[in-house]
DNA sequence: CTGAAAGCGCTTACAG
DNA sequence: CTGAAAGCGCTTACAG
């Protein structure tokens, strides 16, 4: 109860060297196969367990992989860390999780205890307001492995693992486009990060193939929350001239907005369509439905893990491969259907 | 850049011994106050970084709680993590997070991973279809603190958080009952877990002091997810008697269920009032809006690392205080309302 | 207030 | 295929 079982109590009751027992746990090619099973089955006999931080400390790895979110509860990234922790779980690494509240600062903060913490790589998905690579440079220096995900750093040189964006407002762009809606404004967050820049340049693309002149006054930038949905409906209530169509990048955000313009008695889809991104449960639970991009979270978290693990144990260079894209996709339902436009 | 500073680099350079650095560093009252300032000014200078595996192998400790939970990504469950990582990383502890997937089977496989893990202590909420606590005993025979939080096993000798289920169920339905809905279905998960058995108590307590006869058909045992949730409607529409008002105990289940009855052309509140349970966002953002009760998820998940990291450094012992009990709360909203009954 | 020394439980280069 | 020995970087009982 109170001891704990060592290799030298394997070693002393079988008449072996601790050396021997741990060569034999740890699948050791030179060890006979006939003695592996003698230790296997001697370590079970007393309920052995390995000792992490010893065999951490000797081997001077931590097997620990950091994660940076901007925060845990939302539906995207509690998603993405479930797949992150499914991998890391069957792995037998463990994960560091810190959410950076999209804040810089905390951000800085995170990656100093992340770095003291001797992660031996290091998965972030930037705040919003990050605009200095400086707080990652620690590692880079140590070369400790960094990946960005989702929100990446632009010309970091790290690897990335992200979805085409682009695509993504191109093809919501696009949908809203051939329902015959032309004059669409497009509800984005910090244009400082790739997933809003890069969806804004889809939706960009698609107005111009449609030869639809963009106006930057249809791009408003907002913290894409709850009230940003509120406050964007009450927006539209006072526009003199209304949009026939909304492209949204987030589906709570988006909803939020369709309930409060729903109050202010402009309908969904008849007044104006929307179409949000995520493909949040949110956006099947409300009506009308809403139209959406999938994003593929859990599999970005197995990726980003998947990845992470492969580099470690040297499987293959991250650094060949600089972007890892995943495949999303539209969803069409009745948020965005052209129905009997007023 | 290669070679990591310890405690040795820094006792060298100052002509000391190594012992009295690592007493310094750890604020040891003993060691001179200068001798302090003299080698934390030293490892700053030089970059130190305390290796955590060296030190948690002397001590024996981990400085790491294990956390067991359904699922990663839900509201409740998310936000909880949320507010454990707050806390955790301001208290220096590491987490390692795993999701039981609401299986007994795959519980029991994360209660072995957190045991071989060494945590120092362990908070779990339990799988649906928990149904031994077995897989436990191995931490209350090392004597390595247990808390339930959320979904307790009950009769466990061991400190549980949870928020008052039975005040919550009992809130909701009288609420109801004041509103003048008499024929109230309640909507709910699997009846072994505290949190749905307790609601259960709180709405037959309700039912019983307005002198309105409890049946048991009235009570539907389902997953309480998005797909719950429309079988549900489904059956209502079915019922040749329809209940006046829902009960359910989430409100993702709420949601859902309330989009398929709109669909269903059944309207909330005025052919049927419903209240949900959790206070997700996704209440606010539909409409009628969802009546609920607030769950303090994230000062759920706070109190509970917070418990854990005093009793682990003997601050309190927990076995004194058996069950925490947080404040949650009746929001009302247009969906319970009553308005044009007909 | 400071130091010498042992030991936490592994792993691995070296030797045979 | 197996073993002896050193060492990973700390902490702490003991001594002074």
């Amino acid at each position: 109860m109170g001891k704990e079982i060592t290799i030298y109590d394997i070693a002393s009751q079988l008449q072996l060297s601790p050396a021997t027992v741990s060569r034999a746990l740890n699948n050791h090619p030179a060890i006979n196969e006939k003695t592996k099973v003698l230790i296997n089955a001697k370590a079970e006999e007393l309920g052995y367990r390995s000792n992490k931080f010893a065999s951490n400390l000797r081997k001077q790895k931590t097997n620990t992989i950091g994660v940076i979110v901007p925060r845990l509860n939302s539906y995207i990234m509690s998603t993405v860390i479930a797949g992150m922790e499914k991998v890391a779980n069957d792995e037998g690494f463990n994960l560091i999780i810190s959410q950076s509240l999209e804040s810089q600062r905390k951000e800085i903060a995170n990656t100093k205890t992340m770095f003291n913490s001797r992660v031996d790589g290091l998965l972030v998905s930037v705040a919003f307001d990050t605009d200095s690579f400086e707080h990652f440079q620690p590692f880079l220096k140590k070369k400790i492995p960094l990946i960005f995900f989702d929100r990446i750093f632009e010309n970091s040189d790290c690897p990335n693992i992200v979805i085409d964006n682009a695509k993504g407002g191109y093809e919501a762009t696009k949908h809203l486009i051939e329902q015959g809606f032309k004059n669409i404004i497009h509800i984005t967050g910090n244009l400082k990060r790739n997933v809003y820049s890069d969806r804004l340049k889809g939706y960009q693309q698609a107005l111009s193939e449609f030869e639809i002149p963009f106006k930057s006054d249809n791009v408003w930038v907002t913290a894409l929350s709850l009230e940003a949905g509120k406050e964007v409906a009450h927006r539209i209530k006072a526009l003199p001239i209304k949009p026939d169509a909304l492209f949204v990048s987030s589906d709570l955000c988006a909803v939020s907005c369709i309930a409060t313009l729903k109050e202010l008695n402009i309908t969904v889809p008849n007044d104006i369509a929307v179409v949000g991104f995520n493909n949040d449960p949110v956006s099947q639970v409300i009506s009308p439905k809403l139209t959406t991009i999938h994003y593929p979270a859990k599999e970005m978290g197995e990726m980003a893990v998947k990845s992470m693990i492969n580099h470690l144990k040297g499987n293959f260079n991250l650094d060949a491969t600089n972007t890892i894209t995943l495949r999303s996709e539209l969803i069409v339902r009745e948020s965005s259907l052209f129905l009997t436009h007023s």
